[in-house]
DNA sequence: GCCAACGTTGGC
DNA sequence: GCCAACGTTGGC
């Protein structure tokens, strides 16, 4: 069984459009300088899959990656840092983006990371949770 | 643009 | 080891 995750990013940073622009070769998710979302990467296995969030001015979740490459330290990182990131791909984009206000106004949802933690910039995502937002999205799990 | 929430830093 | 000060993130 795959986990699911979510990654946020700011589209002005990276974005969903670059992120696909980089195809099957991917990108590796590298900046990230928060202990708990480099532990969540660790934990990442090749084949899990992950929502790809825009922060800021948009805040809906436009597509899903798919980790290709487990975590290794991270090369934007000074030698001998603690911090790691993984590669991703681009799979496919939600038919409809699913907003941030949608998600909060959703009982079964209302729980996620995104709504309790919103700054943590990599988080795990349930099974339920990951059926229901493909849904709203219009896209198989 | 504002502000709340959170993480980090540094003085003690 | 505590806590105030500060910087950053992200929703509104």
């Amino acid at each position: 069984m795959p986990s699911y995750w979510l990654m946020k990013s700011e589209p002005s940073t990276w974005s969903w459009d670059q992120q696909v622009a980089k195809g099957d070769a991917g990108e590796p998710w590298d900046g990230v300088r928060n202990h708990q979302a480099k532990n969540y990467m660790q934990e990442m296995k090749a084949g899990d899959k992950a929502f790809f969030y825009h922060s800021q001015k948009t805040r809906e979740i436009v597509g899903i990656v798919e980790v290709i490459e487990e975590a290794k330290p991270d090369p934007t990182a000074e030698p001998g840092s603690p911090w790691e990131c993984v590669t991703i791909k681009a799979i496919e984009p939600l038919k409809t983006p699913v907003t941030l206000q949608e998600i909060k106004a959703k009982d079964s949802l209302a729980e996620m990371v995104l709504v309790k933690n919103s700054r943590l910039s990599v988080q795990p995502v349930t099974a339920a949770e990951w059926k229901e937002i493909c849904n709203l999205g219009g896209v198989k799990p």
